[in-house]
DNA sequence: CCATGACGCTTTTTT
DNA sequence: AGCGTCATGG
């Protein structure tokens, strides 16, 4: 039998992944080694051969760009479009499996997926009974504790009481325990309960698990490295039956343990799943050989790795650039002016990237790329159900299909403004509590006393009969006319139009956008879901844009060309990152760099600034300890600020002896910035804090009398040293003060 | 009820 | 600095 298209030009490893379909199989991807390819082509071979039938395979992924890229290469390989077929991220395949068992968790089919807002209500509501100090105990972080408790797939019950002991005055297991309750009553579930809720069904009713382990005669997962244990344990139950479980994922670019993910699931795959196969694929297709080295030296410092050796049959190639600059404008200028040069050259800018450690990071380069007039686009922000006007919209949505969504009532019950205040939402609450009633059936009872002043009370009693009356038109008319009638009569549309501030029109546009949105779905409530799980920013593809970016949100991607800015000790690695995780923190972030470093294909070029503004706070740092790392053979080394060894950073003791509780000149927001002087791009202090006389942990290597060289002042004489910091008499232009690392000693 | 100012925080992000 | 939350006063 001849060799099938699909399978033809796979190397052996590859071949491997995909032809063997049945058992536990985890396949150890290395960036660049095509992962998706394997993925695809398997599932491809699976329907070839008859294996299994569409709708017997699940295929999981964190992403609805994967999904949806699946999908489509699917698709491709076997010539035309696979129909019911199970692929999608964990969360919408969760909700399906929820959807049609909802009453075992005793939910009612229709349940809502909260928005981390509405979450955030309820945790409030719940802490407010128990009278927690939401100062002392941040709402945000009680539930991500939730959440995490969530990812490990503990239900209150199974929490130990051990787990929340100092939290929230020792009541977060009780506080838990009511959000979940809240949630339940309010027949709404948070993105963790989907995995969550299908673990309670699948341990209490075997014979429904069963029907899903009878169902998925094959199971495909992407990124593996970035299952929490709720996930591992769902995708455990429902292979346990046929065991034929692929998973792909790559140790080395598991990057999300702060968000619940467990590097430890793909540790221990083969012990997990009896009788396991694993298969290295290591021939990396993307970079040159000097970006692969660089990659591979790093990442090689860390400990407790599975181990891959990439290769690459690419030949030639640039070494890493490694460049040091002056501060953070600087080094916006000259990567910008590097962007230009290669524009000039013809180069795409869809094949440039700059990916930093921070959001905020990405302000600098934009202002310089505006200025340049070259196009780009920044990947993150809000995403579109994010949005206020997005939620907002929702909520009234929301309130159609169910009078006891109390959340989305309570949201827009004064949005947009119509005199219901405080006051007024504590009424209805006081009417809902004593009744055991929805707000909005309250709100009915309210209208009929002389509760509310009398303003109030006709503008809610106005309120209910614009729904009453939406809801009726749900009956003739399509769900998207009654959603056009909704905003516009309830005076959304218009509180917009009436606003001045620039974004005003874009959040029209999005209102629009949602609307149009909603015509392909059978409903509202499809279309709900399809909101709070899958719906994502579109963005226009007219231009050529280079691409900003987070480094986390570059995982998957690659570009011929990626700067690197801002590797400095305290920014990357997190300062943050290293203080609360220490050792495995330091090793995720360097699995962050190894992940930066590998989406290069042609060229990487990184760069750290001496001086870097950081919450208005001059602040000045060293190399990033990931510079020291990269083998040196594989690195270019360009500094502004003269030779890294033999230069006064290399003498530093800071840089000698660095571990992780050694911070540079405090980069960290514990301590105070006092430490830092505000220097320019010539290293001259333009200005310092008045009690900032001494450093403790950072001294000078120069002593007073030292003669100097300075790139812009010339010759000189140290008059004066204080830590860092000199003063300087010059032959020239007088005398100054200069931060060490800007002079050479002569 | 809403505008105003003080206070406090500031890594990464999907669904 | 810049933004969001919260308490205060009109």
């Amino acid at each position: 039998m001849p060799v099938p298209e699909y399978l033809k030009g796979l190397n052996e490893a590859q071949s491997e992944a995909v032809n063997l379909t049945d058992g536990p199989v985890l396949v150890l991807a290395g960036a660049g080694t095509g992962k998706t390819r394997v993925l695809t082509t398997r599932m491809a071979h699976i329907l070839m051969n008859r294996k299994a039938q569409p709708w017997e395979i699940l295929a999981v992924t964190f992403t609805n760009k994967a999904a949806r890229e699946m999908k489509e290469r699917v698709s491709g390989l076997i010539g035309r479009p696979v129909e019911g077929w199970w692929v999608g991220t964990f969360h919408a395949i969760g909700a399906r499996i929820l959807r049609s068992h909802a009453e075992l968790v005793d939910l009612k089919p229709n349940f809502i997926i909260l928005d981390v807002d509405d979450q955030m209500r309820l945790v409030k509501q719940v802490m407010e009974v128990h009278r927690i100090d939401e100062k002392k105990w941040p709402p945000r972080s009680i539930l991500s504790v939730i959440q995490r408790w969530k990812d490990r797939g503990l239900t209150p019950d199974k929490v130990s009481d051990a787990e929340g002991q100092g939290l929230a005055d020792g009541l977060i297991s009780v506080i838990y325990s009511e959000y979940q309750e809240r949630l339940k009553t309010l027949n709404t579930v948070d993105f963790g309960d989907l995995l969550l809720h299908c673990l309670t069904i699948f341990s209490n009713y075997p014979d429904t698990l069963e029907i899903y382990q009878k169902k998925f005669k094959y199971i495909l997962v992407d990124e593996y490295q970035d299952t929490n244990v709720s996930q591992y344990l769902w995708l455990r139950l429902l292979a346990s039956l046929n065991n034929n479980i692929c998973c792909v994922g790559d140790d080395d670019q598991s990057i999300y343990s702060w968000r619940g993910a467990e590097v430890g699931n793909i540790l221990k795959f083969e012990k997990d799943f009896k009788g396991s196969e694993v298969i290295r694929l290591e021939q990396n297709y993307r970079s040159t050989p000097h970006i692969l080295a660089a990659a591979s030296g790093l990442i090689a410092k860390n400990q407790g790795r599975l181990g891959k050796s990439l290769w690459t049959g690419i030949e030639a190639g640039e070494k890493v650039s490694v460049r040091g600059v002056w501060d953070g404008e600087e080094e916006a200028l000259i990567t910008c002016d590097e962007i230009e040069i290669r524009k000039k050259r013809g180069q795409s800018l869809e094949e440039i990237a700059v990916l930093v450690r921070a959001g905020f990071q990405t302000r600098e380069f934009e202002d310089r790329l505006i200025n340049l007039a070259i196009p780009y686009r920044v990947i993150g922000g809000p995403r579109f159900y994010e949005r206020m006007e997005t939620r907002d919209a929702i909520a009234y949505f929301r309130i159609l299909l169910s009078d006891q969504d109390d959340l989305a009532f309570e949201r827009i019950i004064n949005v947009p403004k119509r005199g219901l205040g405080k006051a007024s939402v504590q009424a209805l609450h006081e009417v809902a509590r004593k009744q055991s009633i929805p707000l909005f059936s309250a709100a009915r009872e309210i209208v009929d006393t002389d509760e509310l002043k009398p303003r109030a009370r006709n503008a809610l009693s106005t309120l209910i009969n614009d729904f009453d009356r939406w809801r009726a038109n749900l009956d003739s008319l399509n769900h998207a006319e009654v959603a056009t009638i909704v905003i516009e009569e309830s005076g959304y549309t218009e509180m917009w139009q009436n606003d001045s501030s620039p974004d005003a029109a874009g959040r029209l546009e999005n209102l629009k956008e949602l609307i149009s949105g909603m015509e392909e779905f059978e409903n509202l409530q499809g279309f709900l879901e399809h909101v709070s799980l899958v719906m994502e920013n579109e963005e226009n593809v007219s231009e050529e844009k280079v691409t900003l970016m987070t480094l986390h949100s570059a995982k998957g991607l690659e570009f011929d060309t990626v700067f690197l800015p801002g590797w400095e000790d305290g920014l990357f690695p997190h300062q943050r990152s290293m203080d609360e995780e220490g050792v495995s923190g330091l090793e995720e972030e360097r699995r962050l760099a190894y992940v930066g470093l590998t989406r290069a294909k042609k060229e990487a070029l990184v760069t750290y600034a001496a001086n870097r503004r950081i919450y208005n706070q001059w602040q000045n740092a060293l190399p990033s300890r990931f510079i020291d790392e990269l083998p040196p053979e594989n690195i270019d080394l360009l500094s502004e600020l003269g030779e890294l060894s033999g230069g006064s950073w290399a003498n530093n003791e800071a840089v000698l002896s660095r571990d992780i509780s050694s911070k540079p000149q405090s980069f960290g927001n514990i301590q105070p910035y006092n430490r830092i002087n505000k220097i320019n791009r010539d290293g001259l202090v333009i200005e310092q804090d008045s009690e900032d006389t001494f450093v403790e942990d950072a001294s000078s290597n120069f002593e007073q009398g030292n003669r100097v060289f300075h790139q812009k002042f010339g010759y000189g004489k140290i008059l004066n040293v204080s830590g860092t910091k000199l003063e300087i008499e010059f032959d020239k232009s007088g005398v100054k003060r200069v931060m060490d690392s800007f002079v050479e000693a002569v």
